[in-house]
DNA sequence: CGGTTAATTGAACGCATTCAACACGAGTGG
DNA sequence: CCACTCGTGTTGAATGCGTTCAATTAACCG
């Protein structure tokens, strides 16, 4: 068994074929509403999860009110995987969603041991990868440029023209260690130097990739 | 096989006594100097490392010469794991510093295939939970606040009553998003206001915990 | 003891925040 | 169809935190 070195995989989030079929199988759909709560910070973590459809966001807490969100997950990635027993940052639906859920003792009970550790290594990898991308953001990178490596890895993604961005000021701030005035400020500039366009609030394409890479910086 | 589930263990970056032996056996000592390149930025991932002596840090340079220091790696502890097939930071000696040294290769061709993966698994863990507090540093926490969680993680580990700072400033400063001259504002306003007693400038002791920890938010 | 590097302190500046007002769109009901 | 509201996003002005630049002091090492 060589759990460690599928790296070419480009989406670490998402796992296997032989894991979605299991997971389809032993575990169960449950649908959230719109800012419902899937998991909460400091749950035990026991299960594993894997957006059918809409999205889904992390977030951590501080103690006095003061939110950062982890992660956002489009349909087919797994979220869940935690470093610890316990969940160090709760989920929510982004969106109204579907999420297939499985207990991760049921899956060793099927014999799904060998698909079940890849999956959590192969997940693990995605989230200290985003982890460490996400570490430079928030450490040396202006709000400006912040803002341009935000709509640059959603519009890297999304391959088509027109970009969609199915979360709110608010989310994308507290995902980029803002205020949503600074976002919106941003958004703005980045519009008037004619290096993206919006179409509305929440969606967007890109009128010049250069310019963006470069403040992506 | 059961991989994922050992998280009785404090320190996920040191390795399991088997792990250790074997390296040993396997691997090769090197020393480096004083701020001297153990491997770069997009080197190809393929050797494990562990501190023997001395301090080790890893930093992630922008295009543009800022800088982000991901981590440090005290005695005893495993480094250069990383979530793809190049590292995205280099690691360089923080002290002089000694380093065992051992080929992923030949872990594997001498059947400690095992222990590696157990070893990869319970750093990346490591990783990904000290990413994910940093993350939340960054994006959310104040000057004040940065620096005394990062006195709070020193402090913590040491037990001793004098705790010793084994970097400078400037590292300091790149690992919590400041400028040194910030982080130095900080350290005497926390003399100051008696929560911490700085006996040098690389040494110093906690002398009000509640209030240290109340910071460290 | 000088000589060099690291750390601290001061003053001015600037970026992001804060607080407040305004605009826009969707949904509701008159 | 318009008026009204509520949530969300944008814009403006003032404040403040952290940076920048510059000068001073402390620590280290021959």
């Amino acid at each position: 068994m060589t759990l460690a070195f599928s790296f070419d995989d480009a989406d670490d989030a998402a796992p296997t074929k032989a894991l979605t079929d299991i997971m389809d199988r032993l575990g169960v759909r449950m649908s959230f509403a719109k800012d419902e709560e899937i998991y909460a910070q400091e749950d035990e973590a026991e299960m594993i999860y894997r957006v059918v459809s809409g999205v889904v966001r992390t977030t951590c807490l501080l103690s006095d009110g003061r939110r950062q969100v982890g992660a956002f997950y489009s349909p087919g990635q797994l979220f869940g995987v935690e470093p610890g027993p316990e969940h160090r940052f709760g989920a929510e639906g982004l969106t109204d969603c579907v999420v297939q859920v499985v207990k991760r003792s049921a899956l060793r009970a099927h014999g799904a041991e060998h698909e079940l550790d890849e999956a959590i290594l192969a997940a693990t990898f995605g989230e200290l990868r985003r982890a460490q991308d996400h570490l430079l953001l928030l450490g040396r990178k202006s709000a400006c440029e912040r803002v341009a490596s935000f709509l640059m890895a959603r519009a890297e993604d999304h391959e088509s023209e027109d970009v969609d961005l199915p979360m709110g000021r608010q989310d994308m701030a507290d995902y980029l260690g803002l205020t949503i005035e600074t976002v919106s400020r941003m958004l703005t500039q980045l519009q008037s130097a004619k290096i993206v366009r919006f179409t509305s609030c929440r969606h967007f394409h890109v009128a010049d990739w250069r310019a963006l890479e470069r403040l992506a910086a």
